[in-house]
DNA sequence: CCAATTACTTGACATACATCAATCTCATTT
DNA sequence: AAATGAGATTGATGTATGTCAAGTAATTGG
């Protein structure tokens, strides 16, 4: 399987793991491929499996009350995807997982991620230093949307994620940004 | 040390840990106390331990180019509270911790953590969860200011959090909830 | 390769919330 | 008890960003 490559690399990266281990999470991990506006996760339903990007990209959303999309997450190659929240707790999830691109991917399932963790003690502490470097950087947005301005949260995903600008369409990234596609217009044009 | 009874038993919740390393873990923890408004960490110094609070209020902010302070965590009794990031990377910090009340808490050092988690390797799990909870909380958080208006924020926040009202003044609520204390009050008249 | 979507831009106008400044209340300190 | 300062309120005004509407440009699919 060589898609989980980098899945592995990343798992070593932070927990020291033996190769029997290896030989085990590649059993556990499910490799497919979704095209382009196929929902893997519709709101309602509950999220059963935790998703790794092998190639591609996905956005996570939600639709309000009045109907429009916002967008809290886009995700491309060697990132997760999921709703956690309904994942772990296995109950319907309020958001939407969409890819943007075709995409290839690894899945586990709730129920062999969980016994995964068992038969794999070491991998819990991958995820506790994924789980904490993504909160860290949710805390870092939150800060950026209370008392920044757009055209301040516009330059610093520039910065730091550039490659996303050449692979989505700005109108979601204005969503993503917690701004209209109009205000992101006029943002780029000002500059 | 009574004081750290309620730290053993939400590690128990989360994670199987036998007598041992109950020891191990009280002997790993520091209590302290601290008096209203003495500050904890200072922008620019290294944030070197990771408190959990067994009694009292901490608040957690940074102060923007114009010196106007932003909170971005607002904590309370049996909860954790650090800049995360510092603590980890051993890094300055870009924030500010200070307590609202005199309050007691369990510290442990950045070294002494690292330590604990080979120690007591089952302790990875408890903290996996906390910071899958903490990064899903934080995730709400954001749709929450990007998307809802300042009175839906305040009504979640007295419904999910209520005691706080009662134990912190609102010109703190009102930065937390990313408005000034001005919109606040107006919001609260209108009701 | 054309038709149909989807993406992007621009202008006129609306609005939620911020800013600034003046009070008012109440707890804390001396 | 007086003095102080932190917290809370109110009014007048400003501004960043949203909304609505109309268009152009670029992609996608038959």
């Amino acid at each position: 399987m060589a898609e989980d490559h980098k899945l592995l690399y990343y798992f070593r990266k932070w927990a020291p793991i033996t190769e029997n281990d290896e030989a085990i999470i590649s059993n556990a991990f499910e490799p497919m491929t979704i095209r382009k506006k196929n929902e893997l996760l519709v709101a309602g339903e509950v999220c059963h499996y935790l998703y790794f990007i092998t190639k591609g990209c996905m956005r996570s959303f939600y639709i309000d009350t009045k109907g429009v999309e916002h967008i809290y997450q886009i995700r491309m190659d060697n990132n997760w995807i999921s709703d956690l929240e309904s994942f772990f707790s296995q109950t319907p999830s309020k958001y939407h997982i969409e890819p943007l691109e075709d995409s290839h991917l690894l899945r586990i399932s709730h129920e062999r991620f969980e016994q995964l963790l068992v038969e794999v003690p070491r991998l819990e502490r991958y995820f506790r230093i994924l789980f904490q470097k993504a909160y860290v950087n949710a805390l870092h947005r939150l800060n950026g949307t209370m008392w920044e301005t757009a055209l301040d949260r516009y330059n610093e995903m520039l910065k730091e994620q550039p490659e996303v600008f050449q692979r989505v369409p700005l109108i979601y990234i204005a969503s993503y940004l917690g701004i209209t596609p109009e205000s992101l217009s006029r943002i780029r044009r000002q500059k």
